[in-house]
DNA sequence: TCCATATTGTTATAAAACATAACAATATTC
DNA sequence: GAATATTGTTATGTTTTATAACAATATGGA
């Protein structure tokens, strides 16, 4: 590990020669994918030990503030596609965390809901989550923090409103 | 649409009503994820009509960058394992796009290297990667764009360097 | 030198994530 | 009331990502 790293596009490489990605690096969406690959990792065995995943802690901690949403308008709000909750939502709602009851004025539609263990739940995910974020952001100060969510929400959001 | 949002957690649910999502928003890494969607989707189309993917424009833009590169060594720098890289490489090989040939230093490996196609495909389909982000980062001045790179790749680094 | 151990590219295989088609039940519209 | 649309669902397929094992080659120590 102490060996200077040597420059790509010499004559040889080796398993210890630097790899560039200038260019690459210039691209947005590559930064994007890399910092949110990085994060995402530890965050997916943060939420491990709670048997979690990215995809359940996000459904639980979205219905924790949409109480009785139904399925295809929670899918639609994450981009995901309808068969794909279905499963998801089996799984939560096998582990009774989340519970499907009837809606009285839409005969098809089911009004999603955490239960109790859910919402227990939930609450312990949201502070590993955020005990996690700590820790992979502790090179950025509040200011900085507050400015990357100001500009991806604005990506987010401006993608939105012009089509 | 024109109809004005109800506001969630309202007494019903309907088709209409505004799903909200403020406690995953004070997450970075829903930012991260959701604002990657978004690019990443439209690069891909971006990218169809040059028969390429993300996976494999990354691919050859890095080989451009680092001729001669092992697999391996490829595969670890963009978080990739090895066997994913294998088929990767043999389409682009099939393709003709990248050849592998034989390592003169040692048996094992393989020197990865753009053919001429390859090095056309790749300088096309980087000036359409580019003209895309310039369409989704249209909100964005050129202060911001630099901002968000530098804080991305701040986290990025950041969780390498200090195990 | 010979042996033990590690690395490289590879195959085969499995699991997880993501997408498409079709359908019964119910609502809505005209 | 007939035609059309929506909701949740099943079945299915594709794409992506991960794991295990292996032959060929390299490396380092006795």
């Amino acid at each position: 590990m102490g060996k200077p790293a040597q420059i790509a596009s010499e004559t040889h490489w080796d398993a210890g020669t630097a790899v560039r990605d200038t260019a690459l690096s210039q691209l947005v969406g590559y930064n994007l994918k890399r910092s949110f690959n990085g994060i995402y990792i530890d965050l997916a065995e943060a939420l491990r030990p709670l048997g979690l995943r990215m995809i359940t802690f996000t459904i639980l901690t979205m219905l924790r503030e949409n109480p009785g949403i139904r399925l295809s308008n929670l899918a639609a709000a994450i981009d995901m596609e309808k068969p794909n909750m279905v499963s998801v939502i089996d799984e939560l709602s096998k582990r009774g965390l989340v519970t499907r009851s009837a809606d009285p004025l839409d005969g098809r539609a089911r009004q999603l809901n955490l239960t109790d263990a859910g919402e227990e739940l939930q609450h312990q995910a949201y502070g590993a989550a955020c005990a996690h974020e700590e820790g992979c952001l502790r090179h950025l100060d509040k200011v900085e923090r507050a400015q990357l969510i100001a500009l991806l929400s604005k990506i987010r959001h401006g993608a939105d409103r012009d089509l």
